[in-house]
DNA sequence: CAAGAATGACCCTTAAAGTCCGTTGTATTA
DNA sequence: TAATACAACGGACTTTAAGGGTCATTCTTG
């Protein structure tokens, strides 16, 4: 599985956790709506930016983003 | 300080740690050496693929490389 | 089933990511 | 005085991320 898709997963993982749809998601860290469909389905490969007001809004750090099995190697 | 700088630093921090000039982790990690020099120094807004090859190169994992105290919010 | 909400997929700009050529400054070592 | 190694920086260039539009598809729920 590729990077794009481990973050893309662990972006709708974290998602769900707090039930916000990917629009309210989009809304909350300012991206676009589509941007979230493609992120999460591992079409974008986001830059730390993005990927940190994405992480902002899931309400979790870099460290606990990262802090998931299929980026422990 | 925002988060390329964060990730610039580390990735300084750990290319010392290995002992590896940046033209040796450019050629290491296949990303141009100017590149390395820039993201060190916080100027780039590095994208995940790029950042996985960097990441591969250091031979850390995503979880360990962002297991920093700088990224635990 | 219908209707609406949520998501997915495609296409198209433009702003920026990333590459490649070089030069400059500094420190070390012969 | 070179000669070597490293880091920083610039300019020009190519590629792609980011954003946005639109329509299709899937999922809910009455």
């Amino acid at each position: 599985m590729d990077i794009k898709t481990k973050v893309g997963n662990r972006i709708r993982e974290l998602r769900k956790e707090l039930n916000l749809s990917q629009e309210a998601l989009a809304l909350k860290s300012e991206v676009d709506r589509t941007y979230i469909t493609d992120v999460e389905n591992g079409r974008r490969n986001i830059s730390v930016e993005i990927l940190e007001k994405i992480i902002a809004a899931l309400e979790v750090s870099f460290t606990e983003f990262f802090t998931s099995k299929e980026f422990k190697k």
